[in-house]
DNA sequence: CTGAAAGCGCTTACAG
DNA sequence: CTGAAAGCGCTTACAG
């Protein structure tokens, strides 16, 4: 059953037959205390800017299903990279590398460098999971977090449906777009939904914010949403804070507002009814799941599901208060 | 530590100390594996009228998690009830004292007859959780499911939001109102929003349809969706298939639609985009919880949150698929 | 190579 | 009453 030696073939196949007969389950219980053995995993993520940021939350998921898997002899040594810094990730995948976990969670946020880290994965044959977001076919166990292309879908068929009318202004706020797949793919499906369900009678602008250390930004945006008799606007990250202070501070009443993410400052808008939706993601759950299956797969050796995409959540002020625990 | 027998006070505190001097954790799996104790724990939920129906959907979340704490020793005893019959809630309540169970999770649905098997419950000092609705107070272990008040406050939010003239119709299909306090708590919900965020430019109106085997219920509602510029239907629960025909029969191109739970018809009317939005209450994850905290408390005896509101998910055409899934 | 013993961290039936 | 042994279902180091 084990492999462990020679075994006659007949003999080998009668005992297979029995074990699928009886059909034997072995006892984890039982083979977790009698094996002792550690498993270590590992995560690598980006650094959070401050405690309520982003990052801080599939973290807490991680942890959390760390704490459930103690018994099992599962534990976890999270490393982060610096978002703006490609070396730093190199680093830090190195060091994981040099601990030797048992299974790795990571988000392929830089291309590049994430498929060297990926081939090293791949020669010292340690499973890794994919959070956040992907690189397609590229050996890993599995992918938790969302389909951003959908999600753009369903920014606009809201937006669409709240406004009577007017036209519609999407927000970049990123540095380097090129880094943000994510947000490409969402703008991609926002204006998909339009082409695919419209005759176009709106008109939409994109535009990109990638300085907001001052507020000269606002004077351009401001002009475009009277020029072009904007009504509504789709920000395409968690940055939709700062479309929330523009509509309060100019007191447009009938502008409609949506973005993503629940950072405490977003959901203040979404409870001013400045911002009407917050498309959602359960981080935490992502953090959770990745870990599980890690776990799932090398401990208990079970086959998983290879792709885990995240619900996209439509979060109002008035369901708000169910999104927001763990 | 066990408390077995005569210990002398200063050498039992002695002995604490140490235990939380080391910060000693009983081995779980050491723990199980030797006391062969099995534990059996049992569900009373409405029958599903049929393999389609509601009620199936928590049974899938309640086995997902039972099969899990398989290795644990815990197992499960299902039983129904019918909805109409208020003694065949106490039959089956009385065949689960019959067997002792460990823990046990059920549907208040009748209040009276509720109550008094809560009163054999405390008696046996048998723990539970209520599903799906709740009493208050009445010594459970916790709650598992939506806050329906909130629930109707959601739906008006979007109906409201959706809907740029016209007037609103609520329906309840329900055979006896009486019986469902969900659908009581979703309407006040509904009419509550509007009282609170609106000068009333609109007009709500409610109906009830007790018996939909023929089709005689139709006409009523046509005329008065005509006479009262009826823009926007809500339905209280799953049957919002019925106003989805409705509005396919009669080519009503600009009522918008909002009802609950993603039956297929439902998600068939949902992609046809006769039906904006269904109010989703993931009744999978409902079970699984409701099993979870017996587990918790009961086999690993930690302490578990009294309630556990589900959160209120708003279904459209594009997130509907990430959803069906569990 | 391979069978059988020791041991994982507990619980419980049992002897004294 | 209470200490110590046997055993839960496995894994692994070891003897033959």
């Amino acid at each position: 059953m084990h492999d462990r030696g020679e075994v006659a073939e007949i003999t080998k196949r009668k005992i297979l037959q029995i074990v699928k007969d009886l059909n034997y389950q072995p006892n984890l219980l039982a083979s977790t205390l009698a094996s002792k053995k550690p498993y270590l995993f590992a995560t690598l993520f980006p650094a959070p800017p401050s405690s309520d940021g982003y990052w801080n939350k599939p973290a807490i998921g991680v942890k959390k299903r760390i704490q459930e898997l103690n018994q099992f002899g599962v534990d976890i040594q999270p490393f982060t990279f610096n978002q703006a810094e490609p070396k730093s990730f190199i680093e830090n995948a190195e060091k994981i590398l040099s601990i030797n976990p048992e299974g790795i969670v990571f988000a392929p946020f830089f291309k590049k460098e994430s498929e060297s880290f990926i081939e090293q994965l791949k020669e010292r044959n340690i499973p890794f999971v994919f959070i956040d977001s992907e690189i397609k076919l590229a050996g890993q166990l599995g992918y938790v977090g969302q389909n951003s292309y959908q999600s753009g879908m369903v920014s606009g068929k809201l937006l669409d449906l709240i406004l009577p009318e007017g036209n519609i202004l999407v927000m970049h706020f990123a540095k380097e777009m090129d880094n943000q797949n994510h947000l490409v793919q969402r703008e991609k499906g926002f204006y998909n939904w339009f082409k695919k369900n419209k005759q176009t009678t709106r008109q939409l602008y994109t535009t990109e914010i990638s300085d907001t250390s001052s507020d000269i930004w606002m004077d351009q945006i401001v002009n475009t949403i009277h020029k072009k008799n904007i009504k509504g606007i789709f920000v395409t990250n968690s940055k939709v804070y700062y479309a929330g202070r523009l509509v309060e501070k100019f007191g447009w009443d009938d502008m409609k507002v949506i973005g993503h993410d629940l950072l405490r400052e977003n959901v203040l808008f979404l409870k001013k009814n400045l911002v009407q939706f917050l498309i959602c993601q359960r981080p935490e759950e992502q953090g959770y799941n990745s870990i599980n299956k890690l776990f799932k797969y090398i401990v208990q050796k079970k086959g998983i599901a290879k792709e885990n995409y995240t619900s996209i959540d439509i979060v109002t002020k008035e369901n708000v208060d169910f999104y927001k625990e763990f």
